[in-house]
This record gives C-alpha cells, sequence and structure tokens, in this order.
DNA sequence: ACGATACTCGTACTTTGTACGATGTCAAGC
DNA sequence: GCTTGACATCGTACAAAGTACGAGTATCGT
C-alpha cells in the first residue's frame, strides 16, 4: 500500500502557535478559526486540541509570541537612545502584526515572554530614573507605542479602500460640515510625500525629550 | 383575552444602539450577542435585522456612541486648556467603556459623532498651530490617549483578579526571572496611595507642555 | 373600512468552539 | 517478532452564534 502522500509533521504546542501567528498575519484575526488552522496545518481541529487546552490560550499566545519579536533595549546605550530603539522596535513589531494590540485588552495573563520585555524596560529606565520618574516614562511611552499603533492599524491600507475614505472625506457635502478636517486632508494629509507614520518618531522624541528634561529636576 | 403584559416598547435603530451600548457596558463586547441584546430590549432577534443591516453596523454604532460622549475642546478656552479638556474627557469615557479601543481598530468606517469629533479638534489647533504642528500633536495625543485607554482597559478592575496577578508577581520564583519589574511593583505600584490612573495627566501635561515649547519655534 | 406599508418574529441553515470516545501508532519489554 | 499500554489523531456530534426567508400582524392614510 502507498504510504501517505505527504509525511504528514509531528504536532507540536510549537507549531500550533507559529501557525496560528502566520496564519492571523495572513486574514487576520478576527477570521483564524480553529477549522482553517487545522488546515493551514495539515490536521484535523481536534488534533490541535490535544496540544492546546483552548482557542484563548492560542491567541494568549501568538500575543506572546508577537512581544518576543520585539527588541530589548540594548544595555551598553544609555537609556534614552536605548528605550527609543526598543519603541521603534516596538512600532515595527506592531505594524507587522496589526490584529496585536486590540488583542491585548481582552487577554489578562501576560506570557513569559511579554514578562521579559517589560523586565527589561524597566531595568533600562532605573539605571538612570527614580522609580517615580520610571513610572511616568513607563506608562506615557507605551501609551503612545501602542496607541500609535492602533491608529495605524486603523489605517486603511494604502491604495485600497484610502481612496474610497479620501473620496468621502473631499466630497464637497462632507467638506461644508467638516472643514477644519477637510482642510487638514487636502492641505497636509494628501500632500505627495506625507506620511502618517513620520508622526511616531517626531512624538517619540518630544516625549524622550520631555522625560529627559523632568528627570534633571526630579 | 389579556392584552400582552407589559406594552413592548417600538424598536428603532436608537432603541437598537443604545440598547446594545448599554449591554456592552455590562456584559462587555465579546459576550454581545444579537440574541441577548434582544432579550435585553424584549424583543426578537429577527426585529432587529429589521433595523439595522447586520451586527458590525451595530458595532459601528456603538464606537460612534462612544465618541459622541466626549466632550468638544471648549472654544472659548487657548488651545492648551482646550485640548487638555477634552483629552481628560475622552479618557473617561473610555475608561467607561473599556471594549471602545480596541473596536476602533478593525472597524473602517467612522461615524458622524467621530467625524465631528475630530473637526473640532482639529479646528483648535488650527487656532494657534501650523499645520504641520497641528498634525504632529493630534497624532501624538490621540495615540497617547488611546494606548492609556488600552492600558487601563487591560488593568485588572482592583481587587478582583488584581490579587492574583499581584500574587504571582510577587512570588519569589518570578521575582529572582524579573527583578526590576518585581522591585518596581513592590516600591511603587502597590504603595499605599499609588494609582495608574494619576500617570494620566502626568504624561498629558508632558506632552502638551512640549508641544507648546515647539510650536513657538516652529 | 380597507388596502398598502412597515414592523415583528418563527423557522432554518451555516459556521463556530469544543466534548466524547474510537482509532491509529510507536516504543519498551518479553 | 509480538504484545501492551501510553499517547496522538481524528470522526462525530452538539450548542451557540449570525442571519436569510417569508409569513403573520399592526398601523395609518384615504
Amino acid at each position: 500500500m502507498a504510504a501517505t502522500r505527504t509525511t504528514r509533521q509531528k504536532m507540536t504546542r510549537e507549531r500550533v502557535l507559529t501557525g496560528a501567528l502566520e496564519l492571523a498575519d495572513r486574514i487576520g484575526v478576527a477570521d483564524l478559526t480553529i477549522r482553517r488552522l487545522a488546515e493551514a496545518l495539515d490536521s484535523k481541529p481536534m488534533t490541535i486540541y490535544h496540544h492546546v487546552p483552548s482557542k484563548d490560550e492560542i491567541l494568549d499566545g501568538i500575543v506572546d509570541l508577537v512581544f518576543a519579536e520585539i527588541e530589548l533595549p540594548d544595555p551598553a546605550l544609555d537609556w534614552k537612545p536605548a528605550v527609543r530603539g526598543r519603541c521603534v522596535s516596538a512600532r515595527h513589531v506592531l505594524a507587522r502584526h496589526p490584529w496585536a494590540v486590540p488583542l491585548m485588552e481582552s487577554r489578562r495573563s501576560p506570557g513569559p515572554a511579554t514578562l521579559q520585555h517589560h523586565d527589561a524596560v524597566v531595568a533600562c529606565l532605573r539605571t538612570s530614573l527614580s522609580l517615580a520618574m520610571t513610572g511616568h516614562a513607563y506608562a506615557t511611552l507605551d501609551a503612545f507605542v501602542y496607541g500609535f499603533a492602533i491608529q495605524e492599524a486603523a489605517l486603511p491600507t494604502a491604495g485600497d479602500e484610502m481612496n474610497e475614505v479620501v473620496d468621502d472625506l473631499v466630497t464637497d457635502e462632507l467638506a461644508e460640515h467638516f472643514p477644519a478636517l477637510h482642510e487638514f486632508a487636502v492641505e497636509r494629509a494628501m500632500q505627495p510625500g506625507f506620511d502618517f507614520g513620520d508622526e511616531f518618531e517626531y512624538g517619540l522624541d518630544l516625549i524622550l525629550d520631555a522625560l529627559e528634561a523632568r528627570s534633571h529636576q526630579d
């Protein structure tokens, strides 16, 4: 008898999670179902459940995988460039996995990579800042990074429905109801060369500079 | 024959949306189903679908309702206090509806209240700032506000599972793996009188002050 | 009073997460 | 080599979800 066409790989919690991450990136987390995941892994739904206890745990798992992708602050650098580097990295990672930020809300159990990440950032800040300033800095920076990631994720995928939305905004009718928004869209956002992503580094440096200034009088 | 016990109210798109908003606040948006919503409105699933075309539209609708709750910047004030006021209001509103921020990601179609809100903020900034600075300010501030709201939403509901999470972090085992995090938790976050929410105004004023300073040299 | 219009809802189909238990596989001892 | 038992796989089934279809029912203008 002919052996099964293609040798089916062994299933692992590892393989389930990396497969889920990949599939989520491809089709979005909303459409990530156990059946589709099983198919992508050349397996069956109930096989997956032998290795993870529930879909929720899969979601927890891939959020942790995303955190693991973010570069830790470089201990060789001063706190400011070190933290800056990790924020820039975080932005890139979250842009690659746009579904990740909203997931962080519902999930209450931080995974090991998440904890390690936070630990490294706090340690970096503490090399030069007081406890209080560390709290201020981390809360402010992370709010900014996550918030920016959400806004970027909500952005239409350039060229896709972008045009629809923009066309709507540029409609004379809407222009008269929301003149300030209309002006901004036409005079700035639609200008050639404008890239919303550039606002990230502006805001990041603004916050970092301000934190540094305050840390001296703390 | 006895008339129906309680006179059933007329169904409306309005009533569907406000009912959905209320139910989402009560049981969370994840558990918000058409059947449960129908029951809460003393109605039936398919009745609801006569007034809204889909569940997605209900979600779009309640996000817009949330935006409508946020105070617009006061035109009588200077840009800084005006924008500050609306950010503080936004924080409170988003804390009341912790499920709202993540929803903003998937939803691509801003409702009228959302558009009006953005228009008012842009107009307020434009009274004193250049086009470029308006873009910088709005992107940075909104990222911060949304990001902070997400972090607050992810926070355990004080006294609820808070204790579990904190107990985990304070475990000797985790303390040795994540010393910086542990120190911060014990020496700062668990100190009596510490309130994560206080970090909001610190970060907000940090950003506003920095924006103002840069606006002068723009 | 009556017909049109708009609202209500019973039924049913599809897709989802996942429980249960049967089947297959493979390594360790005889 | 063959048995045994542990573990991995998966077929089947069920409950809950979104929502299409079309039949009832109420309301209102004339």
